[in-house]
RNA sequence: CGGGGCGUAGCGUAGCCUGGUAGCGCGCUUGGUUCGGGACCAAGAGGUCGGAGGUUCAAAUCCUCUCGCCCCGACCA
């Protein structure tokens, strides 16, 4: 492709509403433009990136014998009613059509190809089946953002897995695994893979494949060992606490105004970890109370997983009065009767603790849990860096990620409400056994642009890379070096180069600009004083370093250096 | 949905407080000179100042409503 001809249309600034590095470049190297919130046009170079990505995902998933489908994104509302997400999920785009037939926008296909399945699958013999699509999903987020991040309308790569048991599911899971591996591992991107939060599933559980960037939304828990998880469900140790001695029963002392754990760290002088933090929660409208160690925060998702549902909330001031006789601020497990009081590890075995009266303006010294109260202990904190890691002891750090992929074992959710079943070889019926597997395919071109650029512009990497070279002709004048450039344009195209041939009359300023700029891994640089010494020069953009091949050498020293 | 910010030419912006009908840089067009890291000279084109209503002799500027975009939070199959 000729650059004269080539729609690529590069921006000196970054339009004011672009934050991140990511959105700001794909905006600046002419890939994307903004049609509305979490809505872009993919312009050429995205296009052809996106093109590029999407046939290595096609690729990997065929080769674990999945098999891919197209459904139709626009969907009847019946089998979603059916499933209940029809109403319980509340980012799907509904509409009626003219005969007042609810329909609306696929987020993702469980119910259609959950459908299929029922209706196709009779047998065993059939099984396992693993079916895909790479399809454009819509979501009515609430928020999108930075640029390709968070969209309104985006491609997906969904895939589907059946199974007739348990065995056979793990089977399918483990080949998604590695899919996915080699999916990251062959778009040259940076990423961990994390345990995830694994919903009210029961055995269930899933796996993130999260990118390290600053531009991320999510936060997974990372040891050197090797484990790594999300941070809503990472299970850590806090580091120990040295207690003061037990030093008799709860003992009352007056704390006017200290409402707040920060507060009473100022007032008594004493470390938060030394304090019990108390937290009231509604639950089929019956009071739950938590306690946590008073640094340390709650994590509703690992409440959810202890209570066996998400349909709780925090209890108002009037009910934590009701239940307490204190206002908020005074709070305490020391005397409460009739109410579950679940508490975290963390407090288990501490002593000589301070905590609230249960009486306004008055808290409690030399608490110690399990002797003056006696709660339910569980994992209800939300990890933090520095806390132990539970397979090695080392240290956890925390880190910035952006979720490119995720694998779930679904189970039966789907093929049991919507009763997909096979006879297996005794003749007798089973459910299903259902996975779901997702990719942003979106996601991989920002999370590439994130870990792959400098302050003059993007360097993806060459899989994934628009372009594979760019042939910059430094003077398109100079016919010497219009011509040694053509040939080398001629040639590349001949041996199958994913080549730009920048060939605008521009000067060679503004030419190195944006070659530096549209992410593309090398550029092969014709100028006047090389050319007349029958030499070009193959520059490679992430480590800014040229270095000089003789003319009739240039392709096949670039072939050499994109296959290496 | 709550909080904050912003809408002026393709992009970046000044002007708004203190009303007098729009300016700058880049980009674009034409001609010339230049030609290895976003050139220079000259001449041009391009704006219903997001939209509607109001106040006023007069509104980009003041008031009301509205639409859109961004950021933080809530939410996130």
């Amino acid at each position: 492709m000729r650059w004269t001809q080539a729609f690529i249309p590069t921006l000196r600034e970054a339009p004011a509403e672009a934050d991140a590095p990511s959105h700001q470049l794909l905006l600046r190297a002419g890939y994307i433009r903004q049609v509305a919130a979490g809505l872009y046009a993919h312009l050429f170079l995205a296009r052809k990136s996106m093109l590029k990505i999407s046939q290595i995902v096609r690729e990997e998933m065929n080769r674990i014998g999945a098999q891919e489908f197209q459904l139709p994104a626009l969907n009847p509302a019946e089998l979603w009613k059916e499933s209940g997400r029809w109403d319980k999920v509340d980012v799907i785009f509904k509409f009626k059509d003219r005969n007042q037939h609810d329909l609306c926008l696929g987020i993702t296909h469980e119910e259609e190809m959950t459908n299929i399945a029922r209706g196709e699958l009779h047998s065993y013999k059939q099984l396992p089946q693993i079916w895909y699509q790479i399809q454009e999903k819509f979501r009515d987020e609430p928020r999108p953002k930075s640029g390709l991040l968070r969209l309104r309308q985006f491609l997906m790569k969904d895939s589907y897995s059946f199974d007739l048991d348990e065995a056979g599911l793990d089977v399918s899971y483990q080949k998604h695994y590695s899919a996915y591996s080699n999916i990251f591992d062959r778009c040259k991107l940076n990423y961990r893979i994390a345990e995830a939060y694994s919903g009210m599933m029961g055995g269930s559980f899933s796996h993130e494949f999260m990118a390290p960037t600053e531009a991320g939304e999510d936060f997974i828990a990372v040891c050197d060992c090797g484990y790594a998880a999300n941070l809503e469900r990472a299970q850590s140790q806090a580091p120990p606490v040295e207690d003061l001695p037990e030093a008799g029963g709860p003992e009352p002392f007056p704390t006017p105004g200290q409402k707040t754990i920060p507060q009473l760290v100022e007032f008594t002088s004493e470390s938060p970890a030394r304090m019990i933090k108390t937290l009231d929660y509604v639950m089929e409208s019956r009071p739950v109370v938590i306690l946590l160690r008073g640094d340390h925060s709650l994590s509703e998702t690992k409440l959810a997983t202890v209570l066996g549902t998400n349909v709780f909330r925090p209890a108002t001031p009037e009910e934590a009065l009701d239940l307490h006789g204190a206002h908020v601020g005074s709070l305490g497990p020391v005397g409460l009767k009739g109410v579950r009081i679940l508490a975290d590890r963390a407090l288990e075995g501490r002593k000589n603790m301070i905590t609230g009266a249960n009486q306004d303006d008055t808290h409690l010294r030399h608490v110690t849990p399990g002797r003056d109260f006696d709660p339910e202990y569980h994992d209800l904190r939300v990890a933090e860096a520095g806390d132990l890691c539970l397979h090695c002891g080392k240290p956890l750090r925390v880190i910035k990620v952006m979720e490119l992929g995720h694998i779930f074992k679904l189970g039966r959710r789907y093929s049991e409400t919507m009763g997909a079943r096979v006879l297996d070889e005794n003749g007798k019926e089973v459910t299903l056994v259902m996975g779901s597997y997702g990719i942003g395919i979106e996601r991989i071109l920002s999370a590439a642009a994130e870990q792959n650029h400098d302050a003059d512009g993007l360097f993806f990497p060459r899989p994934i890379a628009p372009f594979e070279a760019i042939i910059t002709a430094a003077n398109m004048d100079d016919a010497a070096v219009r011509e040694a450039a053509e040939r080398i344009y001629t040639e590349a195209r001949e041996k199958s180069v994913d080549v730009l041939f920048d060939d605008r009359k521009e000067r060679p300023g503004v030419k190195f600009k944006d070659a530096d700029l549209i992410g593309v891994p090398y550029r092969i640089t014709v100028g006047k004083k090389k050319v007349e010494q029958g030499m070009a020069e193959i520059f490679r953009r992430s480590a800014k370093q040229a270095r000089d091949v003789k003319l009739q050498d240039t392709v096949s020293a670039l072939k050499e250096e994109l296959d290496a």
